[in-house]
DNA sequence: TGTACATCAGTGAACGCGCGTTCACTGATGTAC
DNA sequence: TGTACATCAGTGAACGCGCGTTCACTGATGTAC
C-alpha cells in the first residue's frame, strides 16, 4: 500500500521529467532545422547530460516522435481555442480565422517549422506521426469548411476549404523568411496577402465553383 | 599557338566533366534530399571516386551551390519557354498557365525538391543562391502578372500575382505527398485544386481588390 | 626515334570530426530486519 | 536506531560509424631536346 504510493510518486516525477525534456526539444525546434539538433543539443537545454536523455528515451527518433506529436496536439488544440474564441466574440469571417491562424503561425517558430518539415519530408517519417499530421490537417481543413459554412457556402464546400487551407500555407512558406525585411514589415505584407486571399475566395468562390464543376465532369470523361 | 589549341582542348574537356558531375548531383537531387546527399553518392552517380570530385570542385558546398544556381536557370528558361508556347497555340488563361507549370514541377522532381528546400532553409543558403532564387521567383511572379495583364487586369495586380504564387506552390507542398494514394490520383486532385483556385483568382479578383484597397490603407494608419 | 621530364585525371586508403549511443560508475533515497 | 542491501537518476568517458576531405601514389599523355 505504501510502497505503491512511493512507487507512484516516482512515476509521477518521470513524467514530470519526460515532460521537461519534450519542452526542451520542442523550444529547440524554433531555433534550429530538426536535422540540426543533436542529442547534446537537447541536453544543454533540458540542463541534463546526454546520457540521462536514455534513461527517459530509447532512442533520438523515439524522442522526436513524442515531441512531434505533443506539438501537433497543442497545435489542434490552440486553433480550435482560437476558432471558438471568435464565435464568441464577434462571429468569425474568413479573414478574421486565417489571420489568427496566420499570427499563431508566425509567433510559434516551432509549430512552423515542423509542420514545414512535416510537408516536405513527411513522406518518410515514422508511421505514428504521418497519422497525427494528417489528422490535424483535416481538422483544421474542418475548421475552414465551417467557416466557409457561416459564411454562406453550402455543400461541396470541401475542396474550397483544402485550396484555401493550401494558399494559406503557401503564403507563410513563400514569403516569411524574405530577405532584407524588418519583421514587422514581412507580417504586414503577409497578412495583406491573407486579406487578399481570403476576400478572393470569399468574393470569388461562387462563380468559380460552376468552373469547377464544370472542369470536373470534363476531367472524368 | 599549338599549346594554346591543347590546353583549350584540355580545359573544354574539364568543363565537359565539370557538368556530367552537375548532371548526376541533380539526379540525385530527384531521389534524395539535399542533406542525406553524401559526395559518395554523387560519386558513384557519376562514375568515379569521391577524391574526384575534388579535382573539380573545392568543397561540397561549392559543389551544390554550383547545382543549384544551374538548376535555377533551368526553370526560368523552362518556364519561359512553355509561356511563350502557349502564347502562340491559342491563347494564355491563367488556368492553362497553372497546369503548365504544375505538371512541370511533377515531373521535374528535383526542381521541386530545390524549391522547397530553398522556401523552408533558403535564409541559411549563400548569398549566390539566394540572389538567383529571389531573381527566379520575382521572374515567374512577372510571368503570371504578364498573365493577368492578358485577362484584363490593370495595375496593381502584383500584390495578386503574389497570392496566385503562393496558393500555387502552397498546393503542390501541401497534397503532392498524399499518402495512399495513385500518383496519377494525386495529380488529377492537384489539377482540380489548380483549377479551382484559377478560377477564384480569375473570377473574384475584381470586387475583392476593393476590400484590400480598404484593409491596406487601414493597416497604414 | 628515343629518353628524361612535366602535367594532370584518377584513385584507395586514411585522417579528423561529430554524432548517436553505451559503459561503468557515483550518490541519493528507500527497504528489511 | 543501525546496518546491509536494492533501486534508480545522473554522468564523464568512450565506442563505432559515417561523413567531408586529404594524402601519396599510378598511369596516361604531351613536351623538350
Amino acid at each position: 500500500m505504501e510502497k505503491s504510493k512511493f512507487v507512484q510518486l516516482r512515476e509521477d516525477e518521470r513524467r514530470v521529467r519526460k515532460a521537461l525534456i519534450l519542452d526542451a526539444t520542442i523550444k529547440l525546434f524554433s531555433k534550429k532545422s530538426f536535422d540540426e539538433i543533436g542529442m547534446r543539443d537537447i541536453a544543454e537545454e533540458a540542463g541534463i547530460s546526454a546520457a540521462s536523455l536514455y534513461r527517459y528515451f530509447p532512442s533520438q527518433e523515439n524522442l522526436f516522435v513524442e515531441a512531434f506529436i505533443q506539438e501537433l496536439y497543442a497545435i489542434q488544440k490552440a486553433l480550435d481555442h482560437r476558432l471558438r474564441d471568435l464565435e464568441q466574440n464577434g462571429g468569425v469571417s474568413l479573414e478574421r480565422f486565417a489571420l489568427e491562424v496566420v499570427d499563431y503561425l508566425m509567433d510559434n517558430e516551432s509549430t512552423f517549422q515542423m509542420m514545414s518539415y512535416l510537408m516536405t519530408k513527411g513522406h518518410q517519417m515514422p508511421l505514428p506521426i504521418i497519422g497525427r499530421f494528417i489528422e490535424v490537417r483535416r481538422s483544421f481543413i474542418d475548421q475552414v469548411d465551417e467557416v466557409f459554412g457561416m459564411s454562406g457556402y453550402k455543400t461541396n464546400s470541401r475542396l474550397l476549404s483544402h485550396a484555401f487551407f493550401a494558399s494559406l500555407t503557401g503564403v507563410l512558406m513563400n514569403f516569411r523568411n524574405d530577405l532584407g525585411r524588418e519583421k514587422e514589415d514581412v507580417r504586414r505584407k503577409i497578412h495583406n496577402l491573407i486579406k487578399l486571399v481570403a476576400a478572393i475566395f470569399v468574393h470569388g468562390a461562387t462563380p468559380a465553383m460552376e468552373t469547377l464543376e464544370t472542369a470536373r465532369i470534363a476531367s472524368e470523361h
